[in-house]
DNA sequence: TCTGCTCCCCGTCAGCGATC
DNA sequence: GATCGCTGACGGGGAGCAGA
C-alpha cells in the first residue's frame, strides 16, 4: 500500500471512528466514547503506534489488506452516513443546550448583512475577499472598498489579494493586487489596467488596526479616468445580453471562477469552526474527566463510611 | 546533506439539505 | 427545479524531524 493511500485509509478508519462517537454522544454517551476517540486521534497525531487505538488501526491498515478493499465498498454506505451528519455548529449548539458551561458558536452575521447592503446589486458577485491575512475587503456599490481587519495584528508590509483567472482569463476579469501599507503610509488598490482604489476622502486616514479596534472602516474609491463604471469590476451580464459563444464561455468561466472562490472562502471557514468544535470537545472531555474523578472519589468516600469495619 | 515520514494547511470536487 | 452554503474526501505542497 503506498504512503498515500495508506494515510487516507488510516484517515478514514479515525474519521469512521469519530463517527462513531458523535452518533453515540447524541444517544448520550459523550464521556466514553469521546474519550476514545480523543485519544485515537491523539495518539495518531503524534505517530506513536504503540498505543492500542492507533494500533488498532494499523493492524486495519498493515496486515489486513482485505479490509482495504471491504472498505471500499462500503465507503458508498460510509459516505451516506457521513453526509447525513449536521454541521459542526449545530452539533455543538445541541451540546451546548445541553450542557451549561460549553461555548455556542454563534450564528454569524454575515459581512454582507452588517456591512454591505447594496451587495446584491453589485456586479461582482462575491464582493467579500479575504486576504492572507484575514483581513476582509467588501466591493460596494459604486466602487465603494472596504477594508476591515478582524483581528488587532494590523497590517505589516505588503500583502497581496490576487483573483486571477485559470486559464486564459476573459477581458475584462478582475485582477485585484491589494497594497496594504505601502512605504508612504497611503494605502492602496492596483486593479485591473492602471486604475487606482485610492481612500475616500471623505474618510479619516487611520491605521487599519485602529479602525478595527474602534469599528470605523475606511472606505476606498476606485478611481476610473475613462470609464463610468470601475473597469476593476466585473459587471454582471445579463443573460439577455449574452449572444457569441465566446461570451456565454466567459460567463460560464466567471462563474466557474466565482463559485471556486466562494467555496474556498466556505472551506476555510468550515475548517475554523470545525477546530472550534475539536477544541470544544477536547475541552468538555477535560471537564467530564474531572468531573468523573470527583464522582469516583467520593463514591470511595461513601462506600469507607458505609461499609462495616472488619477486623 | 539527503531522504523518508508525518503533520498541517489549502484548493477543489462532489453531494446533500435548505431556501427561494 | 435552481441556487447556495456546508462539509467530507481527495490530492498537493511546505515545514519539521529523525535516521542513514
Amino acid at each position: 500500500m503506498s504512503k498515500c493511500a495508506r494515510k487516507k485509509y488510516i484517515k478514514t478508519n479515525l474519521r469512521q471512528m469519530t463517527m462513531e462517537t458523535v452518533e453515540s454522544q447524541h444517544d448520550g454517551n459523550i464521556t466514553a466514547s469521546l474519550t476514545e476517540s480523543k485519544s485515537a486521534h491523539m495518539q495518531t497525531q503524534t505517530g506513536q503506534n504503540s498505543i492500542p487505538a492507533l494500533a488498532q488501526v494499523a493492524t486495519i491498515a498493515e496486515t489486513d489488506e482485505s479490509a482495504e478493499s471491504e472498505g471500499v465498498i462500503d465507503s458508498h454506505k460510509r459516505r451516506e452516513i457521513l453526509s447525513r451528519r449536521p454541521s459542526y455548529r449545530k452539533i455543538l449548539n445541541e451540546l451546548s443546550s445541553d450542557v451549561p458551561g460549553v461555548p455556542k458558536i454563534e450564528e454569524e452575521k454575515s459581512e454582507e448583512e452588517g456591512t454591505l447592503p447594496n451587495i446584491a446589486t453589485m456586479a461582482v458577485p462575491t464582493s467579500i475577499y479575504q486576504t492572507s491575512t484575514g483581513q476582509y475587503i467588501a466591493i460596494a456599490q459604486g466602487g465603494t472598498i472596504q477594508i476591515s481587519n478582524p483581528g488587532s495584528d494590523g497590517v505589516q508590509g505588503l500583502q497581496a489579494l490576487t483573483m486571477t483567472n485559470s486559464g486564459a482569463p476573459p477581458p475584462g476579469a478582475t485582477i485585484v493586487q491589494y497594497a496594504a501599507q505601502s512605504a508612504d503610509g497611503t494605502q492602496q488598490f492596483f486593479a485591473l489596467g492602471s486604475q487606482v482604489v485610492v481612500q475616500d476622502e471623505e474618510t479619516e486616514l487611520a491605521p487599519s488596526h485602529m479602525a478595527a479596534a474602534t469599528g470605523d472602516m475606511p472606505t476606498y474609491q476606485i478611481r476610473a479616468p475613462t470609464a463610468a463604471l470601475p473597469q476593476g469590476v466585473v459587471m454582471a451580464a445579463s443573460p439577455g445580453s449574452l449572444h457569441s459563444p465566446q461570451q456565454l464561455a466567459e460567463e460560464a468561466t466567471r462563474k466557474r471562477e466565482l463559485r471556486l472562490m466562494k467555496n474556498r472562502e466556505a472551506a476555510k471557514e468550515c475548517r475554523r469552526r470545525k477546530k472550534e468544535y475539536v477544541k470544544c470537545l477536547e475541552s468538555r472531555v477535560a471537564v467530564l474527566e474531572v468531573q468523573n474523578k470527583k464522582l469516583r472519589e467520593e463514591l470511595e468516600t461513601l462506600k469507607d463510611v458505609c461499609s462495616p469495619k472488619t477486623d
